[in-house]
Formats: C-alpha cells, sequence, structure tokens
DNA sequence: TGAAATAGTACCAAAACAGTACTATATTAT
DNA sequence: ATAATATAGTACTGTTTTGGTACTATTTCA
C-alpha cells in the first residue's frame, strides 16, 4: 500500500529522543512519553540495537543510546532495520524474479522511482530529522512535549 | 512494506500494453500474453475503466482502449486506482490523524518524502512509461514480446 | 440466438502488520 | 546478598491487507 509501517514510524520518533538526549533512555520512558504501546517500543529499540545504530545499556538505569552520530544514520538505514528490505518492486533488485521476462514495460520506469526513493532516504539522516523537527522550537523544551501542535 | 502492489504493477503493464495498441484490447488477450491471471486482469481493467483512465468496448470483439492520451495518464493516476490513496505517514494528508500531536518528529520530513515521491510519481506519465520500456526497441516489434530479454 | 466481451459484486486463503507475553540475563542501588 | 530495573531472546495472536477467484447480469456482434 506504499507506505510506512507503525515500526519505522515509531523507530524514526525514538531515534529522534535518542539524538535528543545524552543519557541511557529505557524503552519505557519513552512509550510513556509518547503514549507508545510500550512492548512494540521495546521490541523496537531491541531490533535497532542488534542492527548496531543503538547502543544497549543494561541493568537498573540502564537504556539505549544512539550507537553512532546522527548525522551518520539515515532513514535508510533505519527503514533497512523495521521494513523489509526496500524494494518498490521485486526485481527492482533481483531481476531474474521478474514472471514477465519477455518485455516488461514497467521495470525501467520503476527502478527509476525505486533508485529516486532510495537516494532520499541515504541523504536524509537523523540529525536532519531532528532539525526539521520541533524539538529545536524555541518555545519547546526539550521536556515539554505539548506546547507544539503540527498545523 | 512500502512496496507496490500487485496490482499497481499488473495495471501499469495493462495501460502500457494499451497504450501500444489502437483497437480494443479484450482481458483475456493480455492476461495471455503476459500470463497474467485472467480475472485479476479484468478486475484491474475494470477499476480502470470505472475510473476514467480507460475506455471500454461492450460485447464481441469489445476490449479496452485508453480514454485519454498517454502523456495525460501519470503514474499517480495509475496508483490511485489501484493502491489505496498514497499515504506514506497517516498524517501526511490528515493532521488530526497524528496520535503523537505533542511533538512530533517525523510529520516534517517524513512529509517531505511524500510530496517527494508524490510529485515524481505525477511527472512520470504513461507515455515516458512505454518511451522508456522495451517496446520501442527496434528489434522487439509490437507483437513479439519474447524477443527482448531484461538484464 | 449464441458467443464473447464487460459490469458488478461478493467471496476466500494466505501473508503481513500491529501488538502482546514470557523467560532469561545483566546491572545497580540498597 | 538481593531486590529492582533494565535489556535479550523468542514465540505467539488477532486483525487487516493482499492476491486471487467465482458468479451473475448485461451488452454487442456475427
Amino acid at each position: 500500500m506504499l507506505k510506512l509501517s507503525k515500526n519505522t514510524d515509531y523507530a524514526i520518533i525514538l531515534l529522534c529522543h535518542l539524538g535528543d538526549v545524552d543519557a541511557p533512555v529505557s524503552a519505557q520512558e519513552i512509550a510513556g512519553n509518547y503514549q507508545l504501546p510500550q512492548p512494540m517500543v521495546a521490541n523496537i529499540l531491541k531490533q535497532l540495537g542488534a542492527a548496531g545504530l543503538i547502543q544497549s545499556v543494561r541493568g537498573q538505569n540502564g537504556g539505549y543510546v544512539l550507537a553512532r552520530n546522527a548525522e551518520s544514520i539515515s532513514l535508510s538505514d533505519i527503514i533497512s532495520v523495521t521494513d523489509n528490505p526496500f524494494n518498490l518492486v521485486e526485481c527492482a533488485h533481483d531481476e531474474e524474479l521478474c514472471k514477465v521476462h519477455q518485455c516488461c514495460p514497467t521495470r525501467q520506469p520503476l527502478v527509476a522511482l525505486h533508485r529516486s526513493i532510495q537516494r532520499f532516504m541515504e541523504d536524509m539522516t537523523l540529525s536532519t530529522i531532528i532539525s526539521e523537527s520541533y524539538f529545536e522550537n524555541p518555545d519547546a523544551g526539550r521536556t515539554h512535549h505539548e506546547t507544539t501542535h503540527l498545523s
């Protein structure tokens, strides 16, 4: 249906939060903060940790921290963890999969679209996302998430 | 999962075929030509007809023809018929839907990505798709779909 | 009048998504 | 030590979407 999964949607929120805080943040804390289902948040953080995007700190007062700086984490990185590998059309990566191996009219232009999206996602880094978000708003302090309403 | 539905995938193939032929083409004919499931092809053609992208000719020797010229049919038009309305994120069109109406970090950049994809799909017309496809290959005649193999 | 085509609608199985549950292990505060 | 708090790993479940089918009615032409 050409839309991002909740996993990805949430992952971006989580990572933005982590990118904005220095101390380890727990799943519970984030889930509470953004009113997201705690088990899902925990799951996603686990995945992001396993993928090496964030680093886990176990034990009491533990949580997660970004494993690299926000400039080096791209939207593409995130999506490849939380969504299945991005493939606008099956044959985009593996031409063998093309059933219509006669004269497939779709491949050329759709692969172009695929690449275009891919590039956008690679260029869009977490730091860009954070700077474009409302975290940086003058009247929205780090802990006052109620202050700004999206228009 | 951020991929095109089979419906859309097939629809593009069907429309390319129609754009390449003048006389009405039946669902059966296309399904046979591209080895696609006939009922699905029929379904998709019905939808495209209802949406006004193609025109139906009923009765024996009937079929479908493009309702407008291929320049005026965009990938966006096609997808809006065969996929659910394109929404990379729920809040892209309807901000009210945003659950995290506190300080949603995702909205700005994801709406940007959404718009970028949207524009690409609006600019990509059926005639462009056809001209980029292999229909126009010198050695691939209109009815010889076997001649070219995608590499 | 029968064959071939679309029109409309409804249905079904399999896959993906969204979300949950449970057990084990690590760390720290007391 | 040990209880509390956290991640790690894994497996499960209900709902939605997708992919595909079936059936009946209607139109048109030979």
